[in-house]
DNA sequence: GCCTCGCTATACAGATCGGTCTACAACCGT
DNA sequence: ACGGTTGTAGACCGATCTGTATAGCGAGGC
């Protein structure tokens, strides 16, 4: 059964603008791949700003729960949660449809802090901040909120190296960096305080200074 | 003396593009900025994506030698130069005219790979990660190309996050992880006695990956 | 039947987009 | 004084932009 027309509105134009960018998706476009009169569009929304907060909105809501049941799909697999986010980062930039951080996108093409579609923007992103600290906390890190932080910090470089790139060697090597940053947060359960448990095992995966 | 007129207008576009964004500036806004007429523009410029290619070129020209006097300038005051590029990159963010990194934002607005403009927002990036990958190197890293591009993750992730945020905290704790990382990855230095043996640098050292 | 309501279809407004064209003025070395 | 180069000034092109106005269609409720 087909979406109502606003929802179709919305799906079109998070797709288009997740493709394309904001300023370069004309409203017409839109209107013409939903199949929705231009009419209807300014009955739903006021401005083509408030058809982009929408997109941002549906894109949160639907990020954000994949996100958690990912999480906990892989902890029931016996995985940490906190580094299960970023198996499932890989798994999200992998998507052929991977275009960035439409958060960050967002962002980047309105810069005015105080810019609704900025600030709603930041809103989004402060979920990821907020889920990961509420995992830092239950795994008892001795600065949660720092250690939130600093993996919020990996992910979002990640992300952008990733688009830029085209290749996903920057996911991998901010795993890397989360393992040795969690490590460190976390009260040592081994011997000596301050050394670290190093285990340099790791088979010669694709090489990485191929295309860097 | 005033600027040449070819100049002038890279300067201007540069701006112009750093402040609102590539789509969302207007040829006609940067001519009139610049004083310069169309015709002249077109002279130098076969169309608007040569000048944003200019532009781009000349933000690298302009940033990579300020980073690479600012590291050495803070190593001279003893700071070890790997994390002096977290205070560079500090002192780059609180810059009023901070808009994110132009290079990720070109990519935001141009996403395919192919573009001409991403790959030359690609390719001024890579200098950052070769920059810092050689003085990993001088360093004495275990794997310089893995901690490079962590450091990498970490500066792109603070870049986004600050302007996402509008305040400087991530950019803090992207500086606390990075001096975890880098103390991870260099050889532990001998003052202490014995407790641990320097580890060998590793040659063809791509992915020492470490794990828990 | 009839009326309302949501949506479509289309034409239009006014501005701006990237880009082309012509005409002319200032400066250059010769 | 000469022609050539380089830049300016501004009209102009067709396309596209966001947003509005008008008219009609079809289904559900009464």
């Amino acid at each position: 059964m087909r979406e109502l027309p606003r929802d179709r509105l919305v799906s079109t134009a998070l797709r288009l603008f997740s493709e394309r960018g904001f300023h370069a998706t004309g409203i017409d476009t839109i209107l013409a791949e939903a199949g929705i009169a231009k009419m209807t569009l300014y009955k739903h929304f006021a401005s083509k700003d408030e058809l982009i907060l929408a997109t941002l909105k549906r894109k949160g809501d639907e990020l954000h729960p994949w996100i958690a049941q990912r999480v906990e799909a892989l902890a029931r697999g016996g995985r940490n949660r906190l580094l299960a986010i970023f198996d499932a980062l890989r798994e999200g930039c992998a998507d052929p449809n991977f275009y960035g951080c439409i958060f960050a996108n967002a962002a980047a093409e309105f810069h005015d802090v105080d810019d609704p579609i900025h600030a709603e923007a930041y809103r989004q992103k402060r979920w990821t901040e907020d889920f990961i600290h509420g995992l830092a906390v239950k795994a008892g890190a001795r600065s949660p909120h720092a250690l939130a932080l600093q993996l919020c910090v990996l992910i979002d470089g990640a992300i952008v190296l990733t688009h830029l790139s085209g290749n996903t060697e920057p996911i991998r090597q901010a795993t890397v960096a989360a393992r040795i940053l969690i490590d460190d947060s976390l009260p040592k359960p081994g011997p000596k305080p301050g050394a670290r448990a190093v285990r340099p095992v790791r088979k010669r995966g694709a090489k990485s200074g191929r295309q860097r």
